[in-house]
DNA sequence: CGCAAATTTGAACGTAGTCAACAAGTGTGG
DNA sequence: CCACACTTGTTGACTACGTTCAAATTTGCG
């Protein structure tokens, strides 16, 4: 029974010894209920400690100083957070629930700590901030480059991925949990436009609609319009250091 | 004499000892000059090595299967680069060169001894990391909630300040370096547009171009017109582990 | 010098934004 | 349990920012 969120996720990718374990479950001994809506750290604030999402769904924002809003991410079980935030004196984007959660936090030295005793989970660590990064350089492609019906269309096929389920695997019908005005915060449009993309799409028989909730009917379709890939498949860690212990 | 850029990048934020020196001087032994417009890495090949940029300006890019381009990043003498491309089986970015320059590229298993011997490098390899993932973000809200003007705006003071000079503190007045078309590529925007952003940019005193070259008139106006904020100063580095050594 | 690439400009078009009004949910307190 | 307030979703008409297409001009380079 994993006793952190973190580790089932670095589990999935790597067989993590004893130590290992032990070390990451120290990041998650305290444990914190936040209610929707609720902001966990603000923009130019100290980012003091970092955070592991547990449960429930959070995203990262910034604002910009004419009042709007860019969502920079969606934030799900097993995330490492604040890591941006950390390193400077003023955090860089805030945080907020999106629906209840639990979190757990630690504070700067104990990921310090873990670099030294553990150099395979720094590695681990690095990875996923890469795929992360990566994640974002398709947002930016998609902000840049493609049409407000696909980053609506890449939205969804997003968190019908990552959207935790009872049995691991995807479903295609799942909650939205997510305003039209917030789907325009992450895709650079506005909620009217939203609103038009989804009824386009579903429209189009690419997804069905009812109650808040969202079933995907022709995922390939949807991905084709989308220029989707996943980035949590196709990782190569061969090369990550040996495990200590 | 510093024998490695990237050491020369770190050591303005931390005092390296000689180990550390020693151990990214291991990286750079190997050195390589590329030119103009050739390309380092292409989006789906196997990503084998990473790169150190020693010389020169580059890009990295994606190519959407409309045909067009994003450009996710330009690169700078120091920057280590290549890093999302080691995790996966196939390169997730393309890497370009912008104009002739040197690189050093050295393979993942001397990445993975660098983290097992200096936790402190890691540790700083990871804030590079964030810094980053900071910038793009801060480029995924330009490109998803501000206008062409303030997104040329931003790309011209980000320029300014990372371009390298004779003396270290940035200049006013810099080679551009870029095609039209290429700052549109960056910025989301056509070539077209882009001209008449720059145009805008001159007419109303902020910049002045000629031969090739930009002058920032107005440093602070481009700066508010752009929501810019320069992600390498502000960072807060106490909590790194102890060097080794 | 001559050619290709890059820049510049104008005109027409279209995607997404803005504004406004209404409908449908959602939650809260009386 | 219902009434009321507020948020969210939906739709239409109009606007505007940025694109597209085309052609002329300048620049850089072999």
């Amino acid at each position: 029974m994993p006793s952190s969120c973190f580790a089932e996720v670095l589990g999935e990718h790597v067989e993590l010894t004893t130590a290992e374990r032990h070390a990451l479950a120290v990041l998650e001994e305290r444990k914190r209920d936040i209610r929707r809506g609720a902001i966990l750290q603000r923009e130019n604030d100290p980012g003091r400690e970092l955070y592991i999402l547990r449960k429930g769904l959070m995203m990262s924002y910034v604002l910009l100083d004419d009042g709007s809003r860019q969502i920079l991410r969606f934030l799900f079980p097993g995330d490492l957070i604040g890591v941006s935030s950390m390193i400077y004196n003023e955090a860089p984007e805030s945080l907020a629930a999106l629906s209840d959660c639990t979190i757990s936090s630690f504070d700067k030295p104990a990921l310090s700590q873990l670099f030294v005793a553990h150099p395979r989970l720094a590695a681990l660590i690095l990875v996923f901030n890469q795929i992360e990064r990566v994640v974002l350089t398709d947002r930016l492609a998609a902000l840049g480059r493609t049409s407000a019906k696909a980053r609506v269309a890449a939205l969804i096929l997003d968190l019908r991925n990552r959207l935790p389920t009872p049995g691991k695997q995807p479903s295609d019908t799942f909650p939205l949990g997510l305003t039209q005005e917030e789907i325009g915060d992450a895709t650079g449009l506005t909620a009217v436009h939203v609103n038009r993309m989804l009824r386009q799409l579903e429209e189009g028989k690419l997804i069905a609609r009812e109650a808040g909730r969202v079933t995907v009917h022709d995922s390939r379709a949807l991905a084709r319009a989308a220029n989707y890939v996943n980035r949590y498949e196709g990782l190569e860690l061969g090369w990550l250091p040996p495990a200590r212990d």
